[in-house]
DNA sequence: ATGGTTGCTTGGCAA
């Protein structure tokens, strides 16, 4: 009898395509029944379907663009394309949502890419970081008016912000700079409140302790400076928040060959 | 004080 799990990843690729072999290395290893994907940087008609399939992730849902962004997810287990919601109206390829099948009744995921926001913390002489913001502002409406976090959902992906003290690697040093402002940092805080989202990665490490998703590719060592931010997020809805079994945060593959500089963050639900 | 790297594409932006 099958066991009773779910293994979910969420991972920033940095182009699908280029990294496929990561890809596969990682689904062949800790084989997550989803994994779901930022960045891909291609568009549908370039994504690598067949490589997917012969992994057996035989279930596709993409939202890809030419060059930039994009977002996927792919599965072992059927799923129903649900929404791809162009946040802030400007063709973005940010978000996809998908039902998969589960035990206990479908979870619906909702996979973000949330804008990275530019160098300055200005929205007065930085556009990006403005758009950044309203973002965040209509995640916070969307999921109040649509009650999205009712029932079994889940919010993750590359949300380019890392809220807390300890999800960095100095709060002091960062404060200014663009992914631990206090701004970014209330209107992250405001999503997570309008769900009522449990934090599933705290929910496994103490708050007073570092964890980071990324490290940046322009230190000349990253693990000796270890200079690394959480930028990436699975948040759980209330009713999935007993659920929860396992956290991996596969840091070792920081060091695979011409790796992301996102690894990939998995959690385990029973369903 | 202000680089440093990577990807997509081939000059320069985005991250």
């Amino acid at each position: 009898m099958k066991a009773a799990t779910l293994k979910i990843t969420t991972w920033n690729i940095n182009s699908v395509r280029l990294r496929m072999p990561l890809v596969a290395q990682f689904l062949k290893s800790k084989a997550p029944d989803v994994l779901c994907l930022q960045e891909t940087k291609c568009r549908d008609s370039e994504f690598p379907m067949k490589d997917f399939h012969a992994l057996g992730y035989n279930h596709v849902a993409i939202n890809g663009q030419k060059g930039y962004h994009g977002v996927a997810v792919v599965s072992k287990r059927p799923l129903r394309l649900s929404q791809k919601r162009d946040f802030c109206d400007k063709g973005d390829a940010r978000h996809i949502s998908v039902e998969v099948e589960a035990d206990g009744g479908p979870i619906t995921l909702h996979n973000f890419y949330v804008p990275a926001g530019g160098d300055e913390p200005d929205v007065t002489i930085n556009p990006k970081f403005l758009h950044k913001l309203d973002f965040l502002d209509e995640m916070r409406e969307w999921i109040v008016s649509q009650g999205v976090s009712r029932g079994r959902v889940m919010l993750l992906g590359d949300l380019n912000i890392a809220p807390l003290e300890h999800d960095v690697w100095s709060h002091k040093a960062l404060l200014k700079v663009v992914s631990h402002t206090p701004i970014e940092v209330e209107k992250l805080t405001n999503v997570f409140e309008a769900g009522a989202w449990i934090d599933a990665m705290r929910h496994f490490v103490p708050r007073d302790e570092k964890l980071y998703t990324w490290w940046s590719y322009r230190a000349a060592d990253w693990e000796a400076s270890n200079r690394g931010r959480r930028l990436d997020h699975i948040l759980v809805s209330e009713a999935l928040g007993g659920a929860l079994q396992s956290l991996d945060v596969l840091r070792e593959a920081r060091n695979w060959e011409r790796p992301s500089d996102h690894v990939p963050v998995t959690v385990e639900l029973s369903t």
